[in-house]
DNA sequence: TCTCAATGCATACATTGTTGGCATGAAGAA
DNA sequence: TTCTTCATGCCAACAATGTATGCATTGAGA
């Protein structure tokens, strides 16, 4: 994390990234994440995209990272995995929530939850 | 509509107003649509905020709308009423389905959908 | 060695998000 | 009638988010 900036609604990318973290668990990493927010979300966004994310989530304490080695195929180099931090669940929480109450009653016929 | 711009993902409070008119029906004038955003958004925004999104969403295709005249209350003077166009419903159902992919066997315990 | 693949990150720019304040016109008070 | 107050809509400006390209690093394997 850097530093504590404001605490506004979250971006409707900044979600997907979230909840693609939780997804990916432990192995929470680039394209971890990626490959994710891809399937899941249906959409596929430069590697770059999520980095300048990732690095803007950190900046306002949403999510943790931490250097570890990566696994020995990758020869053991290190790789950022990253975790959300409560603060981030929280804000993540409302949002949906929000998108939730919104939603309420309105027969939108969609495929999913 | 004015211009027909890019088709990308809908930003969050993109994807709230689309939701507010839909709830707000045929009375989706300016206020009544923010007090939708307001009162299940949990959230407060200028009206500004509201009347410059709704003119992105117009420019782009995604809502229509059309100048009436207002109640008597108001001495008839007119008011600009908003409806939510194919094109925006069809955007909105995909964004919806991307983040209910996203929370897909998640347990995040909403007190909503 | 040379090349390739996997990562992460920096740069730059487009699109969204948000606020504050201006303007208009009818209703109601003075 | 004149003044004040709402209710609406809109514009200018600026902050934050979204997104693509491309560079750099470092083992693996040819």
């Amino acid at each position: 994390m850097k530093k504590t900036r404001a605490l506004l609604p979250l971006g409707e990318f900044e979600m997907l990234v979230l909840l693609a973290i939780l997804q990916a668990g432990d192995g929470a990493y680039g394209s971890a994440i990626l490959e994710q927010v891809h399937q899941r979300g249906g959409r596929s966004v430069a590697r770059g995209a999520l980095y300048v994310t990732l690095e803007r989530l950190d900046a306002k304490g949403y999510v943790a990272s931490r250097t570890e080695a990566g696994p020995p195929v990758r020869g053991g180099r290190p790789r950022r995995y990253y975790t959300v931090r409560p603060t981030g669940l929280a804000l993540l929480r409302r949002s949906l929530e929000a998108l939730g109450r919104m939603r309420e009653g309105l027969e939108l016929g969609l495929k999913h939850s």
